[in-house]
DNA sequence: TTGTATGCGTTATCAG
DNA sequence: CTGATAACGCATACAA
């Protein structure tokens, strides 16, 4: 009682312990030299005065901050809130922190997080980038002061960086085929205009499935939007409206999927019967929509979680050497009644 | 080219410039006292230097961290995503820091994040609390400390914080009223077991509807579970055992609401026409299940701006004086289908 | 096993 | 308008 007036610092342990500061230093961080008798005491004075120790100096001292930062285009997404609590739950356990931010999917606010994250003097940083991102260099600064970077589903082109990612070509060949294993023989798929690896690969898994089927690849059953939910409605119409009507939909994400779905419906259009669909994330909506919606699982927990340990594993391996890797999670197609038009 | 070496600070700056690192201090923030002309010398030179401020220094010495810290339960929701978004946004632009924890609905761990908190220095604190929280007492350091705390959503009793939220009772009061407008005459109510204000207050405004129409509360309709996904599947179970079947239900939440219209729905039970349904948040999926939910808009996204502008303008305003509020907002019944039993 | 001395990079106080 | 100097609280190299 009575001390929350000024807070109490090392000195002030050594002057009532009638020793010096630099053993209360010592005995608080369980350095071996210091005898267990002495240690014991220093912790139970610290304890009972209220000590806690001052971060700032702490870090002034030792150069680093135990805080890692994260750089997300959206913080609202299904996907993005698994990730960061899986990422959460690592840190804090290891006793980092943790900093967040959104890009909003603009680069340039992307840049203006990355260089706070930079002077805020983090550890480590962790980033899935912005749609319209098509370079990386704002993050070679951190490279420079041998800052690690790890890049997580959003990922650059550059070998510079370690990525942590899912099979996006193989997944979406996965999910094409089985559309086609159905009976589909005019397969539409919408997805993002954008450079970022995601969306490319997972047409190009798309483009294979076709391909080893012996199907032309036909441009105009390419929808590209934004893949909001908004999005899909439109997407709804411009499928109605194709000639003759695709009889299956790839989607490069669930959210967008749904909404199409939702459209067609209410044209009177029966899925899977006369269009089978196949989203991608597993995002809980897959499960609530009629029929439900096959899907690929997307493990965001998990990549969250990897992506923190890894970071913080390189972290306490005082090694200097950056390693670079890339780092393929297993995904599967889960199978739901908008895809099976046979029994 | 070159300074990639070792971090720059002021004396660099001061020598460089033949003035005194007392001088560069002042130059950089701008003080009035430093002529314009030496401050113009000061911040090129920085610049081009690639200068960048060191924060725990001068943390350390202005006793503050311009770091503001986040509790909420989980992360993972979609209200939540939505209220962190805010939250973010907001933070970022008056150039604060976040760092963000997880409860998982546990006071053990809460008042563990709640300490770590308290070491960090964070300059405030924004806190959602679990489930099974039964006191607050863990907030009172910072209390004592000065150190400003608001609680939004799941708000404690005590008199003594600054809390944000919608009037719970009034919106459940309006919803139930909806589905009582709507001819149902026995309607049920699904809801978290729980000492925390929002369920009791929805629970009060179910009362209050139901008293207002001169019916009399039956215990026996009231379900209570986590309110999860699982959770509403099995809720189905019961509500089609009670007998007779209640005619509407009011969840306190849309995510098992709609995962208990969907259990319902494979039972062959009709929705509206057999069980009107009501949610409660506004969550993405109540406009994906047929039919579409009717449910409470629960701006997230607001609530988390609204929280963090409050945090920081008291922050400024360095007033010393700890006024405790309560911020309502509003939120409005949005009506769809599932409860549209009249044309 | 413990103590002394010093520096980490800023900012604030006080003189000039 | 500018400079010298003393903190801020801690951790470590070096001595004892």
């Amino acid at each position: 009682m009575g001390n929350e007036e000024k807070e109490i610092t090392i000195y002030d342990l050594a002057r009532e312990l009638d020793i010096s500061a630099a053993t209360v230093s010592r005995g608080l961080q369980g350095h071996p030299t210091v005898s267990k008798k002495t240690r014991k005491r220093i912790n139970d004075l610290a304890l009972s005065k209220g000590y806690r120790s001052n971060h700032f100096a702490r870090n002034l001292r030792r150069q680093h901050t135990h805080t890692i930062g994260v750089i997300v285009p959206r913080l609202n997404s299904y996907f993005m809130s698994a990730v960061i609590s899986g990422m959460e739950n690592v840190a804090t356990k290891a006793g980092f922190n943790l900093i967040i931010s959104q890009s909003l999917e603009n680069v340039t606010k992307e840049k203006a997080n990355a260089a706070t994250m930079f002077n805020n003097r983090v550890d480590g940083l962790l980033v899935s980038l912005a749609y319209d991102a098509d370079e990386s260099r704002h993050f070679d600064i951190f490279l420079q002061k041998k800052i690690p970077v790890i890049f997580f589903d959003r990922v650059p082109d550059s070998e510079h960086f370690t990525k942590i990612l899912i099979d996006n070509r193989k997944s979406a060949k996965e999910a094409t085929r089985h559309l086609l294993e159905q009976g589909c023989k005019r397969i539409a798929h919408i997805t993002a205009i954008s450079k970022r690896n995601v969306y490319a690969d997972r047409m190009q898994g798309y483009k294979d499935a076709l391909n080893d089927a012996g199907i032309t690849f036909n441009k105009d059953l390419i929808v590209y939007n934004n893949l909001s939910y908004d999005a899909g409605y439109e997407a709804a119409d411009l499928i109605r409206k194709l000639n003759p009507m695709p009889d299956g939909v790839f989607v490069a994400n669930d959210n967008c999927a749904v909404s199409c779905m939702m459209g067609l419906k209410e044209a009177g259009i029966r899925i899977p019967q006369d269009i089978a669909f196949a989203g991608f994330n597993n995002d809980p909506v897959s499960k609530v929509i009629e029929p439900n919606l096959t899907t690929i699982n997307y493990p965001g927990y998990e990549i969250g979680e990897l992506a923190m340990r890894n970071l913080i594993s390189y972290l306490n391996s005082d090694s200097t050497t950056t390693v670079t890797n890339t780092i393929t999670m297993r995904s599967e197609l889960i199978i739901r009644a908008s895809s099976l038009r046979k029994s």
